[in-house]
RNA sequence: GCGGAUAUGGCGGAAUUGGUAGACGCGCUAGGUUCAGGUCCUAGUGCUCGCAAGGGCAUGGGGGUUCGAGUCCCUCUAUCCGCACCA
């Protein structure tokens, strides 16, 4: 059968669905000894059209999913859809046409699309956060968080365009401008709701030291949530108030010589009223752009009308407004101590404060021995610190804080999840009555672009009555984060049409941890966080067993055009759907697997690596179709030719070496490669081996078998015509057989002086003592070693090597 | 500024535990088949000295440990990614 991906890989993509060949079974069908393997990709957001990064992910995910079938694992697959969010609504207010039908559309496309593909998804349990039958679950969640005293309101700045009257999402703020308009963008304290995520944050820290995941990646989440141990410390103001600040060097007590507060600061704010200097500085801070405030490290601060007095020495203290001070960090306020601490050192010289020198060590930044602090002078810095604990009282406390911040959920926008509270006149802010819930969004509004959200224009949405006391009452038009749908959207998938709860326990517990999670580096931080919170808020909720969602993730690297990322402002888009259209999907997935390992970038530099994916897949069609398909029984070892041997051998230590690839390693581009390396052996046994119908038979089965995770379509096709029973899918990977493990001879490498010297070959059961006789007896090292004097001969375990070590 | 990573032929990469560096593929060269071309087949392809046999060098630079280093340690350089100045 010649290869012709384009017509066979539909008919075979039938073939798969017709037999129901991708389904998962649900908890009640699951045997107490099924094994289970739970294969998790990240959702993509539809956008209508996939991208490689989708391929490359979708791919990866597939040959796992598909290879654990073979293994004998019953397999959980599933794909849904990311689809609340921003570029919906951009589409309705520039287009008109209602996000809605923009995300089913898109949907639909890109659906199309991926099952070209041929990835093994269960299609059954597909689900788009879009529809009230998902976004119900998020409302109830939020009641249960809110009954556990897990959600509250407080202020927090947002992006705030006063020309438009709308609240700006950071992506859309350029240069301190909105990005459509060019109008200017101020911040602005808007009250909102909040999951309390730092009630975990200790658990989430410790949480890391359990999960498999990559080391980078766990890395940057402990940066994330930020656990420092320290002191809070009370100054008294010369007027009678208090600032309290956080130190981790409270040691450094007696070397503060200012006190620097964010411009947010509450007793800087007060102050600033009466100071029209001190206001315009902060208004200025303000007014800086978030990535200037990134990049730039220059530090500013102005003096207020304030005065501290130091706890121990009585001395008055300036207090400062600086722009290095975060509100939502600590408690806002930092004592600054110049001689101990860079920035605070930069801080000082800026503005000609004193630096006083209070630690006597190797490193002015690190522990020490204190001096010119009273009392405490000579103590070591730890002992400083209990000590001054215990001599402030009530002033002084130790303390623990992190980085981590409190989940902001709020957007004030349409496509979303609507927030299931009341504005009651009499009861305030109260949640809504489980038994309302969805919440639907309303279909009567308007998306101007400009104003607050457009439902706050719905009339029939903003109309309702107190689920407390009854009274007309005014409907929440804040929407959840998108955030939240894809915390939990994977239990979902486990249940997917349970219309009394998000999912079954029994399910959760049948297929939960997620064995295996790919995704993209870019959600290293935000969307693995927000996921493992909300897994453990799950689990005190009773609702799911285990302290950790995804047990093992692999972060794959982006997909590259000539060296920088796809994109449509540059032009350098790559179609997966037209290289579909041209070359098929095995093609493309095999391209996609073997041209990078997967956490690297992938750079897609032409076409010529697709290509050589088709001439491969052409050259093992060719060996099928060259090969006379036999039932006959393999002949005994002893019986075989040398040649023939050589081939099993290699086939059995390719069979050992893709399992460890696809099971433990997960190394995917190297599978491609032994698939290649075996096909090439393969071909290369002679026309007139002996038993050459029964050996190709044996080899041809197998390699189709391993190639099918990879390239499932060609495989299914030469599985049929090699005369397999069933799908090749639903066949079991091959067995590496003990017989064919060992070659009857082995290579022995000899070095001289650490210089490879000579090959040798000796029967693979020679002893140690053989192959080191044998390596210097041997005739290509003599020249070497003639008349040397030999200091030592190695040979290390394995035998694979003998190193001879000789004088001069 | 802080944090995380990476560096191997012309290119993507392999080397799984410190043990034959460059598997496999792309590209390129030569020959053949077909012949309008692509396709397809065969051989070659790290650099360098040599007619050859064979040698020397080589995993970003420098140093170290070891019989033996792409792999471990120190140091320098370059590049990429992330970020919330974290007290």
């Amino acid at each position: 059968m010649p290869f012709e991906p384009l017509s066979q890989e539909p008919a075979i993509q039938r073939r798969w669905m017709d037999e129901g060949a991708f389904r998962a079974k649900p908890a009640s069908e699951l045997l107490p000894d099924s094994k289970t393997f739970y294969m998790l990709v990240m959702l993509p957001y539809p956008s209508g059209r996939i991208h490689m990064g989708h391929v490359r992910n979708y791919t990866l995910g597939d040959i796992v999913a598909r290879f654990r079938r073979m293994r004998g694992f019953e397999v959980m697959h599933p794909l849904g859809w990311d689809s609340f969010g921003l570029p919906a609504e951009n589409a309705a207010i520039k287009h008109g046409i209602h996000p809605a039908i923009w995300t089913r559309q898109n949907i639909a496309d890109m659906k199309a699309q991926i099952q070209k593909m041929g990835i093994s998804y269960d299609w059954e349990r597909e689900v788009a956060s879009y529809l009230p039958e998902y976004y119900k679950w998020n409302q109830w969640f939020f009641l249960q968080m809110w009954r556990r005293g897990d959600v509250f309101r407080a202020e927090r700045m947002v992006n705030w365009c006063e020309a438009l009257g709308t609240v700006l999402a950071n992506e859309q703020v350029v240069d301190g401008k909105d990005e459509r308009t060019g109008a200017e963008v101020v911040q602005k304290p808007l009250e909102q709701y909040f999951f309390q995520t730092t009630k975990y944050a200790d658990e989430l820290l410790s949480g890391l030291g359990q999960i498999d995941w990559p080391e980078n990646v766990k890395t940057m989440q402990r940066h994330w949530i930020g656990k420092s141990e320290g002191a809070r410390l009370k100054f008294s103001l010369v007027t009678g108030e208090e600032v309290e600040v956080f130190t981790t060097r409270l040691d450094t007590l007696f070397g503060v010589s200012f006190l620097a507060l964010s411009t947010e600061h509450p007793l800087i704010e007060a102050v600033a009223k009466a100071d029209a200097g001190l206001k315009a500085f902060c208004d200025e801070v303000a007014a800086v752009s978030r990535e200037e405030r990134l990049t730039s490290d220059v530090k500013l601060g102005h003096r207020s009308a304030l005065e501290a007095i130091h706890p121990f020495t009585g001395a008055k203290i300036p207090v400062y407004a600086a722009n290095y001070v975060l509100m939502d960090y600590g408690t806002g306020a930092v004592m600054g101590v110049p001689a101990h601490d860079e920035r605070d050192g930069e801080f000082a010289a800026k503005y000609g404060l004193p630096i006083p020198k209070v630690i006597e060590g190797d490193d002015a930044f690190e522990h020490g021995t204190l001096v010119a602090s009273g009392e405490f002078s000579g103590l070591g810095s730890e002992a400083a610190a209990e000590a001054m604990v215990a001599k402030l009282g009530d002033r002084a406390a130790k303390a623990t804080t992190f980085k981590l911040k409190d989940w902001g959920l709020s957007r004030q926008r349409y496509w979303g999840t609507p927030i299931p509270t009341v504005h009651c006149p009499d009861c305030g802010v109260v949640p809504e009555k489980e038994e309302n819930l969805p919440i639907r969004l309303p279909e009567d509004v308007a998306f101007a672009g400009v104003g607050p959200s457009p439902l706050t224009t719905s009339k029939s949405f903003l109309d309702c009555a107190c689920p407390a006391c009854g009274k007309p009452s005014r409907r929440e038009t804040d929407t959840m984060d998108t955030f939240v749908d894809s915390s939990w959207y994977w239990m979902r998938y486990l249940d997917p049409k349970n219309d009394a709860l998000p999912f079954a326990k029994a399910e959760s517990d049948a297929w939960m941890p997620v064995d295996l999670y790919i995704g993209g580096i870019e959600h290293a931080t935000m969307h693995l966080i927000y996921a493992r919170y909300f897994f453990k808020v799950l689990r005190d909720l009773g609702m799911a067993s285990g302290d950790e969602p995804f047990t093992k993730l692999i972060c794959q690297g982006m997909v590259l055009k000539d060296g920088s990322k796809m994109s449509k402002s540059k032009g350098n888009i790559v179609d997966p759907d037209e290289v579909l259209a041209d070359y098929g999907a095995d093609a493309l997935r095999l391209f996609m697997t073997f041209a990078a390992p997967i956490e690297k970038e992938l750079d897609w530099t032409g076409f010529e690596g697709i290509e050589g994916a088709t001439r491969f897949l052409k050259r093992v069609s060719k060996l099928v179709d060259d090969h006379a398909v036999t039932a006959d029984a393999l002949p005994a070892k002893d019986a075989l030719s040398k040649e023939e041997k050589a081939l099993l051998v290699k086939l059995h230590q390719t069979i050992v070496r893709l399992t460890g690839d696809l099971e433990s390693r997960y190394s995917f581009n190297t599978v491609v490669s032994g698939l290649m390396e075996l096909s090439n052996a393969i071909g290369e046994l002679p026309a007139e081996a002996p038993h050459r119908a029964a050996v190709m038979q044996h080899a041809l089965e197998r390699f189709v078998l391993m190639l099918s995770p990879v390239a499932p379509h060609a495989a299914e096709a030469l599985w049929t015509q090699l005369g397999g029973k069933g799908l090749a899918m639903k066949a079991s990977w091959p067995e590496a057989e003990a017989a064919f493990l060992q070659a009857d001879e082995a290579l022995v490498v000899v070095q001289v002086n650490g210089k490879l010297r000579g090959r040798i070959t000796v029967a693979s059961s020679a002893t140690e003592e053989e192959r080191r006789a044998a390596a210097l007896a041997s005739e290509e090292v003599q020249p070497w070693i003639d008349g040397k004097e030999i200091v030592k001969v190695v040979v290390p375990p394995g035998g694979k090597l003998v190193s001879i070590v000789i004088k001069g």
